[in-house]
DNA sequence: TGATAATTTGACCGGTTGGTAAACATTACA
DNA sequence: TGTAATGTTTACCAACCGGTCAAATTATCA
């Protein structure tokens, strides 16, 4: 019979192991770059380096392979926002939240597309988790910022619509990457947009456009 | 033989101009939900009340409709930033734009998540206008904020930075509206949350989150 | 009205796509 | 080593998709 998944032994081999990540990992960059129905099963099979078949083997349908794709990068998607801390300084753990999602634009493109191109099409596959996990993870960080600006150690602000803003900022560098890589120009091409973005971005979110600091 | 589009007479009949606009809105919204691959012909035919060879009668591939909608969706996507005035109050200019682009988000989301969608598949068919037109928009209001900043009339920052961060915070709800439902949870479902949206963004762009003018 | 051009449709086609069947190869292990 | 489970491949299929064709229908106007 062969059965794919750890069905009978529930612990799954080595070669399992290696082969599944193998494919996940080719179904990232297709997925990422050209979206679910956008990407083909035979195209996967060829990054991945097998036969469309044998890929099928170890997930039984695209929709699996995707869906096995999507939680993971739900995850780690969320670690930034769950090292958010509560007992730290709200303006370094701001700063530091910050940072750390602009890394993660920089160094993860494809997770950050794979996801946005998930909630363009209307989350089909997530939504659940959206309103479970997700929404959970936010109410509560949301709290502690609120607690936070009642405390008069930020601005009074709505912490909900302040994650969102922190989120859209960084993640435009990886999601509208060829938007960006356009207007900024060859010159500004390297590396070096997002060391001026996160210099921006910390400005924007201390201090905002209002003149103070800076003399004539 | 029976030419379809503005051929023979190089004057459109009422009844193109007509069906045209009807296919165009059909195509609006089935690319916009789907993306270009996602979408189906047949859907779109379907959507816009004709059979599938009447609706390539007009358009003679998937690919002219497509091209057709993004060029008229970039043109009206730019409309706020021609707006941008050199000689008004800065932070009133600013200000209004913010305004702008949230109600283009709140009021056209598939124009955004189409052009969004567009962006993220890597922009193929308009890299050009992205690096002609719209590159030099943005660089010629870039320049007018960077004199506002040299004058001391906003604070000093990058102008090109601060520009995509307007464009990503507030295509963000209509992008990522499924996402912000879901968050936000039922209760604030309503409109409530653009003008929850505009408030805070006015107040990020303006002062950020320093404590400054709210008393404890 | 008649004739010509514009519009609409059902039937169809070749290529692609997700997925299957079954034979073949390899590994794990008694 | 033998054998059963696991892994891999070739050949294939049915559904779908973008697009064509020729015939039918409708609008235009002399």
């Amino acid at each position: 019979m062969a059965l794919p998944r750890a069905a009978r032994t529930q612990r799954r081999t080595r070669i399992q192991e290696a082969k599944e990540e193998q494919i996940l990992e080719a179904a990232l960059e297709v997925f990422s770059l050209h979206g679910f129905r956008g990407a083909t099963v035979d195209q996967i099979a060829e990054v991945a380096g097998m036969s469309k078949p044998n890929l099928l083997y170890y997930f039984r349908t695209k929709e699996a392979m995707h869906r096995a794709l999507i939680t993971r990068v739900l995850d780690t998607w969320l670690d930034p926002l769950r090292e958010f801390d509560a007992e730290g300084n709200p303006v370094s753990e701001i700063r530091s939240y910050i940072r750390r999602k602009l890394e993660m634009a920089r160094d993860f493109p494809r997770e950050s597309r794979l996801f946005a191109n998930e909630i363009l099409q209307g989350a089909p596959n997530i939504e659940d988790e959206l309103k479970g996990p997700l929404k959970s993870l936010v109410d509560e960080k949301a709290e502690v910022i609120r607690v936070w600006a009642k405390a008069g150690k930020i601005a009074k602000c709505d912490p909900y619509h302040l994650i969102f803003s922190i989120w859209s900022t960084t993640q435009h560098y990886a999601d509208f990457d060829v938007q960006v890589r356009a207007v900024l120009g060859q010159d500004q091409a390297g590396e070096g947009r997002f060391e001026d973005a996160a210099r921006f971005l910390e400005q924007l979110f201390l201090t905002g456009l209002h003149v103070s600091e800076q003399p004539a």
